[in-house]
DNA sequence: AAGTGGTCTAGACCACGGC
DNA sequence: CCGTGGTCTAGACCACTTC
């Protein structure tokens, strides 16, 4: 007796799963990301607004033609990535605007997102092989060689900050020939390197400024500056960079956001 | 005959509810929940080492007699607070002993990671009310009453730091009668207020040693300090305590990762 | 009472990786 | 081939909030 409505059941899967490839051929993504990507859309296109409701899991599921629980993971994991809230008994709203805490971003990307252009000029560009401090931050041998970028940043025609990269030459051949004077060196490395980012650690104190950043920066000596040296690693975990920085104090307040 | 079948479920199910409710009694936690403290426990107990494979979503059904997918529930939710890593076709396992990066620690938490006591001389610890710049950081009218406390952190008889708290005198009646100069303030928090910090959000600079500070921290006037200034919040996101502080740059930098 | 999210079942098929 | 995680179904009951 048991055998018979299994099999049943077993039919009327496959029947359902017949009906269902078109649907995945859609856009070939699973269900539930189709659903997150719908209302992700309806988000950024501005039908939906910072605290508005988001159709139910119950709606969702008849609305896509998928089942509670699909419904119910594509709020799930859309909550887990903080683009929306879901409360209890009540509902599922669109979160807050986020304000990115604790993201690496470039130079380049800072000002953007404050609506500034940033700018550089370069200082220095050479391949080194004397920069064992470096080298070593970059788990390379003491002696190996490096390119060594430094740039002075500015905006608005005023001198922000001092920042020095290192990177491997054996890894980055060809580097110093891309456009570093106007483009994102971020950009040109995830472009033309295929390289993924992935996180960064960052040490970061208060130091004076010596007579030669104090002249490039235009401000006097011995005055505060921010110094941050920073690991940048790929997202397998390989050191890519290192970054030595000397930051204006009065025009810079690094944030950050820490859990407990 | 639609009707016959979902009848018949509906009494399995409930024949099933019956004998999961003294599961459920167990400890009176959701199923899910008890398989991951049972991972978690044999993980802390030292039965599982990092890279261990843990039993596999049905495995750990069968074990703890529930559906794939409330194992399956429990392994991804593990996964995503990074106690395991799951590998498709390979199995769970294990994640690396975790690094707490940008974890918000009192004085005395950080103190003990790097195994050093903490000291603390309280110099100031009164009521006052004109302190509009704390009042407006903690979200209250400027004129609100306040508690500020302030105090000389030091480790071997070497002062480090000076830290001003303040927190709102009204929701924290009879704080200033706690033993604030050996205890840990978020331990009293804690404890006395059952209050749960949730995160912090701060910013960061460089300044220069007024001549009070250089006194107190035994430091040259206009020698670089860090500054760093810090909103704690509760878990649900109101502000508790605002923090002022003045780091030595010789003795102090902030470590932190940031993420792409 | 109606609606919402949270937990759960007992299965199924798929894609992937190692043998 | 077989075991793994990833996706999915068609329901169910519970706890919670609002009306």
């Amino acid at each position: 007796m048991k055998s018979v409505p299994t099999k049943t059941l077993e039919k009327e899967r496959r029947a359902n799963s017949r009906e269902r490839i078109p649907a995945k051929n859609g856009n070939g993504l699973p269900a539930y990301q189709r659903i997150q990507n719908s209302i992700r859309k309806r988000i950024e296109s501005g039908q939906l607004h910072p605290g508005d409701a988001v159709a139910s899991e119950r709606d969702l599921a008849k609305i896509h033609q998928v089942s509670l629980m699909t419904a119910r993971h594509a709020l799930a994991s859309l909550e887990r990535e903080g683009v929306v809230e879901r409360r209890r008994g009540i509902g599922t709203f669109v979160a807050a605007p986020k304000i990115h805490f604790n993201k690496l971003m470039s130079y380049t990307e800072q000002m953007a997102s404050r609506s500034l252009t940033a700018a550089s000029k370069v200082l220095f560009a050479k391949v080194i092989d004397n920069e064992p401090e470096a080298a070593a931050r970059l788990s390379l041998p003491p002696t190996s060689s490096v390119i060594k970028l430094e740039r002075l940043r500015h905006a608005a025609s005023e001198a922000f900050a001092l920042e020095t990269c290192y990177l491997s030459a054996t890894e980055f051949p060809g580097l110093l020939e891309a456009p570093l004077g106007r483009e994102s060196l971020f950009g040109i490395l995830e472009r033309n390197y295929k390289l993924e980012l992935g996180y960064a650690d960052e040490e970061v104190d208060a130091t004076a400024a010596d007579p030669r950043i104090a002249e490039l920066l235009n401000v006097p000596r011995r005055d505060p500056l921010l110094r941050i040296r920073q690991v940048i690693y790929s997202t397998k975990g390989q050191a890519v960079m290192y970054v030595l920085g000397f930051y204006r104090s009065d025009r810079h307040n690094l944030v950050i956001r820490r859990f407990r």
